[in-house]
DNA sequence: TATGAATGAGCCTTCATTCAT
DNA sequence: GATGAATGAAGGCTCATTCAT
């Protein structure tokens, strides 16, 4: 039996997002398997059994916030990058925009670098399906000729660059200096990966 | 004559490495955090106290495997390889220098892809700051004029540009093909950097 | 006029009926113990107020069903019954009356073999004191200067005998063969009863 | 991994048989399900974690002390029923060996009479297939021509009808009545069984 | 020194019941 | 009357660490 209800009603749907709200900042802060179900309840104002109301199980609650930072992603994307012809010029604001996106998504960057993806990949892997597919899409728009194989393997790779790298930004004490390292790294890769291919412009 | 008596020292020293290396085994298999000191201590054939006897606490065990790890680190890039004045084909070298390199040490992937740094940076950072001074060195040796800064700068954005992508080729199905993306990639920003920072050979 | 009023008793009695019939079911497939007052509401399509609207507690679900039992089994043994005259005869319906009424019972096995009398003996002894009464009744007839004492304690014990052999009907395979040994085990008893306390026909 | 451990040595054969003991106790007075393990803990002056120490869960206690029975039952029967050529004057102890087995153990009855049999009969099934095998090798022995197939039918049947008698002996008031009863009806169905299958001595 | 039994705080989850709407 | 979101005590179990032998 479904003890836990998808939310239907106005109501409920404030007392979910609040839980939400409240998780994404407790994971944001100490991780996810840090926070406990019971500090959620405490710091959402509402009783233990009320998060069990709306979640399954903890790991729904990684699964709705990931969900909902999915659906942001979606409208992040398209609307930066679809204008520009230019990829490399797309490549100069997609670190940017990523940068963006996290600080309004607090535990993004916790999904996104420290999750353990062999255990929660199955949860969180749909940001980075969401975002390679963003990228394929745009890539596929430039050139749409290109084989879609192809286009998915520059996206995965191009992804996985930044990803291994924006983490730098904090990291490291000169960000501007490292951003322009990662536009740097971005624009080289795009441009080899071009070349090589065949895609000269 | 008391030669049936071990010399201590050589005895506990093998025990703590045997200790070590069930750890190691065990780390690779089910992840650091998955394993429990009692693990250890079953499958290495010994009491639990005696763990304790040589590690403080399992983070230390932790720390230990990455000591060793980073020793071995040290002879990572074969003395051939500073002798290349070729940065390029020196590049080319690194991603299988690393692949080796995870052949024979089961935790290291695990150590540098899903341990999560806030919570075990302190200890594994090790490992990224002896292969980052390892790529400055041998960048250094071939731009003796380089300022260190620029090479440090270098060595870390090349070296987290790899690690995002070496996950790739457990990842994806074509390794091969991974495998030439990445060259590509390192290589591609290899060549921009130079290039702006004005090193063009 | 009013006629599309619908008598609130009768509808009130037919959520109360309906509740009844679900939890019968629902504790026939899975326990009394197993089942949520929730599922109960759930399944029954009715709000789980609502279920509290018409029982105190969940015990008073069970005691509701069984009370129901106990009216149902009052008419167990048919008139035709007490009528005959041999006793020998009455025992060979007893078993086939107890399966036919299991048949549209759907908890009454649950409740008779597996629900823990120390615990739910007060709601659930009913049933016994029911089944006990009416066997006591028969014997009464067909024996009317036995003394109430013996009638009630004959009464009692065939009764926990069959009780106790019944659950054999489904553990064993052949369930004929069973059947057969009860009904001996049964007759066996009474005759033994009879020609002790010197009621030999 | 086995994180418990079956005792070897003395102090910890002391400590387990202690807890097990501890558990038997509660398990008598309030049923196994109404009993925590937090419970038996304390009541067991012991930490929960030496509870675990000794048992991978819950069930397992129950487990331990079902398997503790039915070594005792072991012992109980064999001795007093082998030498008896007379399985009438076998019965008639029969009875009287159970109800003194429970006087011994403590949650014997509660094992045999109260336990959901759907939910832990692959626990306390031990009991049961112990004591019919009992009663089986019996039969067998003033029987010896007797098919297999049918000594453990009368077993089965024979245990079950004293299984469900049995508890009579607590609930109604005159025990030494009831036990008459009890052996009457054993009897009687020894008889009739015989006499049917056509083993009249 | 080596042993391994013992510890206990704390985690995730369940479910009968209430009460404001 | 009907609704169903909210409650929170309590349960089974884990595991890093200690310490008496």
């Amino acid at each position: 039996m479904k003890t836990w209800h998808e939310p239907q009603q106005i109501r409920s749907r404030a007392r979910f997002n609040h839980i939400l709200s409240t998780a994404e900042v407790l994971f944001a802060e100490h991780g996810y398997e840090a926070v406990t179900t019971n500090q959620i309840a405490d710091h959402s104002g509402v009783a233990i059994g009320s998060v069990y109301h709306f979640f399954p199980d903890k790991e729904a609650i990684l699964g709705a916030l990931v969900e909902r930072y999915a659906t942001d992603l979606q409208s992040l994307f398209p609307a930066a990058m679809t204008i520009q012809s230019d990829l490399e010029s797309v490549a100069a604001m997609v670190i940017d925009c990523v940068i963006a996106f996290e600080q309004h998504h607090a535990a993004f960057s916790h999904f996104l670098y420290v999750l353990d993806m062999g255990k929660y990949g199955h949860i969180v892997g749909v940001i980075h399906r969401t975002v390679i597919a963003a990228i394929e899409q745009v890539v596929q728009q430039v050139y749409p000729d290109m084989p879609t194989a192809l286009c998915l393997r520059y996206a995965t790779v191009s992804f996985h660059l930044v990803k291994g790298l924006l983490p730098l930004l904090v990291t490291e004490q000169d960000a501007i200096t490292i951003r322009l390292e990662i536009q740097t790294a971005l624009r080289a890769y795009l441009r080899a990966f071009l070349e090589r291919e065949g895609y000269v412009s």
